[in-house]
DNA sequence: GATGAATGAGGATTCATTCAT
DNA sequence: GATGAATGAATCCTCATTCAT
């Protein structure tokens, strides 16, 4: 049975099979997706989805690629809404924690492309990478003209830091989850906010 | 046929069986993993497998629970080494940096319990967990009783802080591996040792 | 988008396809063949594929039947190449020898409608094969009337022996390759020239 | 739902698979022939075929290899029948048509393996090979003892070109079928040992 | 006439798990 | 206890063909 000719265009086409993929990862998780469940839920045939994506993997690709942009429109329009740079730095783990909070999924998906050594990061990904460095470096070197920030700080390898140790965080407070906060009496957010708060200290 | 093993205690076969899975995760990558390998790897039958372990997954978190003992040790054997609370300190996590590069298949193995939201975490697992948290509380511990560490700081929290933040640095300097080095001129070490000072200046 | 070929002839676009599809039967067999491949080689919309052949396999019948066509002017243009008759049969096997060399796709289609039983002979294939035996048949009536060839010989059933021969003959130099040739320290042509010679021999 | 264990052998039960697929390569042809026909066919689970054969390619590799022992076993079988030199020669030609009409299969994969250049020989199948052209090059070298054949003749060539015609004329003969029997006012046989006679004329 | 998006059956292969011996 | 043959659902992907625009 041939479906409509819908209205939508082919790049809506393509975004809403993402979607049905990112739905999918939500409820089953990554490992359990599969072209036949995306055919399934977005009531398109096997053979359509292979009209907009290469292969299962390449499903995966964009919507890593599009969880990074997601996380960049989060560090820009975070630090955008500071005017002092300390306040720029703090937010920019917090934009990070967000994120996280409202895309359970690109989490999923950023842990598998730097987990699974065996899949490449094509230009794309790592463009994408390349910008949330920049986004931080730039913050800091601000920081350090205003002599806010220390100046012997190598903003590039803090910048690293940041992102490793906060991305570190985050992972433990998913997978710690309730154990974590019950231990230390402590919310998941006071938890992180402390981490911030170490952060900002380090940069005095 | 008759196996030579047949005076191999459950528990030694269970091990060998262990044994077998790992190297092949270390030569072929988790996701390669099958009962059909370990099989072949072990000349053991498919079913003799079974009667060992419950299921694939089982093996796996036999696997992930062996990780974190020897991570334990290490710990232990890392901080008894030192006299000095702070050495002891900084000893813990050059200890799971050291584990990591010994123990590449361990890292894969918790990344693989962490990120698969769908694993639960069993008991044994907790149990592990739990265990390598007691040994950096109690140093902690011990240094504030010297007055060398802040009064004021909680150590629950604090090992907490430390266990996540190493991790995303280590998960950093893997996945990030050479762009990392090229990009700061500094070795995988330098930058990982430059994260042990940090934490050791917080902690005074 | 319009195409600049809208003036061509419904036969000439029908020539155009039959073109591509051969070019990419040259470069990566029959069975790699598909309409969509030949579509992106034409530039043509797969629909547009449909409206000249019935199917794919109507394009390799098509092909075939041009394959036909082609060894048939190849079998005319060397025998009147000649006056003497006996130099005109020795050429009829030689014209077929070259036609292999210089159209190997020609002879993957050959050798797929005459092993795949699955596929009926139409009649448009008939056609040529009829007219390729009449080309030798007419040669050899025309030799017997200059009594250069015995009398007693049945030239329908002769031709059909002279290509089913030859065309064993070409399969084997093909299928052995450099087996042959080194077995024989004979070249291929060599090989099959002493096929002609004996075909002549028996025509006396 | 498990099928009992049977008695087979584990050789009985790959040979059971082997003739499943030839019946349906009888009945629908090589290009029709998939895993999962065989499956049902055989009333085997798919995994169970993977059991015994590699691949898809391996059956019809082992096919291959079968039917050439079944042709060389009929070539040794004609020919030790008869005490003439001739004679024996005489029934090569006719061992090879006797076992095309009575293994129809084996004459798809034989044209299989040779025209599909993609695929390649293995050792077990050029020693198949190897054979039959030996049988034919011994008879044909006794025929020189006893001077009943020329001896100026090169067994080898003539027994490549033996087979290659041969088999030339077979294919003439299953291709053309009716065609060739209605024009000529002769059967098939009647023109395939008018052939045998051809080649018996020249070896005095 | 021309388009090309959509279809979905089909195909090769893998693998966790079971169970008769 | 030990074996390993058997299972079959699941997975990725292809491609001839159709048909609304």
């Amino acid at each position: 049975m041939r479906r409509a000719r819908t209205e939508l265009s082919k790049e809506n086409r393509k975004q809403f099979i993402l979607d049905c993929a990112e739905k999918l990862i939500l409820k089953e998780g990554l490992s359990k997706l599969s072209i036949e469940r995306v055919s399934k839920r977005s009531k398109l045939a096997v053979g359509t989805i292979y009209l907009y994506f290469d292969s299962k993997e390449d499903i995966i690709a964009h919507l890593t690629i599009k969880s990074r942009d997601v996380l960049l429109k989060k560090f820009v329009e975070y630090t955008s809404n500071k005017e002092n740079v300390l306040e720029k730095i703090t937010e920019i783990p917090m934009a990070f924690y967000h994120f996280y909070k409202e895309n359970p999924v690109y989490n999923q998906l950023v842990s598998f492309y730097e987990t699974n050594s065996g899949l490449q990061e094509n230009n794309a990904l790592k463009e994408a990478s390349y910008k949330i460095t920049e986004v931080v470096v730039n913050v800091l070197k601000e920081g350090k003209k205003q002599k806010i920030i220390r100046a012997d700080l190598n903003e590039i390898e803090f910048s690293f830091w940041l992102w490793g140790t906060t991305n570190g965080i985050i992972q433990l407070i998913e997978v710690k989850g309730n154990a974590l906060t019950e231990t230390l009496k402590q919310t998941e957010i006071e938890f992180f906010k402390n981490h911030v708060s170490t952060i900002i200290k380090l940069l005095k």
